[in-house]
DNA sequence: TTAAAATTTGTTATAATATAACACTATGTA
DNA sequence: TACATAGTGTTATATTATAACAAATTTTAA
């Protein structure tokens, strides 16, 4: 039988509750949150939340050291994110438009450069801080 | 005297480090060249580079903790920042390409919001490394 | 010019974020 | 089975960033 892409243990842990969390968790927010499922030490958590970036299953804001669920069906967007970010109230969305992936992706700079993967992150207030 | 939009004398002597610098810099690497300068301690840096990243002399490159001197001539752009990482060797580059600017800077999100400020980074292989 | 306000500085301590290194276990593959 | 790969548990430590307080400097404006 091949490789199944199922989640480790701790994986699976940390998948479920950055998950079910409706904003971005911080590592440290989230090794507290495990404890009492045996998870205690950091590098527990990074070794796992690496893990989960590296497979698209969540993201990392990197303008808030924190990290969410993707939300996107078609995880290659793992290569392709953006998000918005509230900055009244710190909310978090993905933003998946395709044709904002397709533009960006497609971007070249001046050399003539393109880029396999980006990350864009935009600020402002959301409809509820409006 | 109306107030100027000089330097303070540690935001100048870190602005200057930054400035001459090829790569983005680090806080604590920055502390550790500004140290024969007078400049002692994290919070003096620290002090300097929020206060230079809010006037747009300086970006925070996220994904790295690092921070370059703005090559974008007019520096409003310091709510609309896009730059080219190279995976290889590290090598940041401003990107300051005016229709991208514009395209991101009119996007609206599907609840029709738009957004005031963005930060874009590309990661891909530069040229050299190519 | 001079007093109040705002900004900048210097300093110590500590908080928050992240990784190195090592020994061991579990799982997938040939 | 046996080898390789991925995951786990653990301790210690490295890296990034801020809190809190006192003093000095610069700006503003009466």
């Amino acid at each position: 039988m091949h490789k199944e892409n199922n989640l480790s243990k701790n994986q699976q842990i940390i998948f479920d509750l950055i998950n079910k969390s409706s904003e971005p968790l911080k590592a440290y927010t989230i090794l507290f949150n495990v404890q009492k499922k045996g998870i205690k030490a950091p590098p527990q958590v990074y070794r796992a939340l690496d893990k989960l970036v590296q497979t698209g299953k969540i993201h990392k804001i990197e303008s808030k050291n924190a990290f969410v669920a993707c939300r996107s069906s078609s995880c290659e967007i793992s290569k392709a994110t953006a998000f918005s970010i509230c900055e009244s109230c710190e909310m978090v969305d993905e933003i998946s438009d395709a044709k904002l992936t397709k533009y960006l992706s497609s971007f070249s700079d001046k050399k003539g450069t393109k880029y396999k993967r980006f990350n864009l992150e935009f600020f402002g207030l959301c409809k509820k801080c409006k």
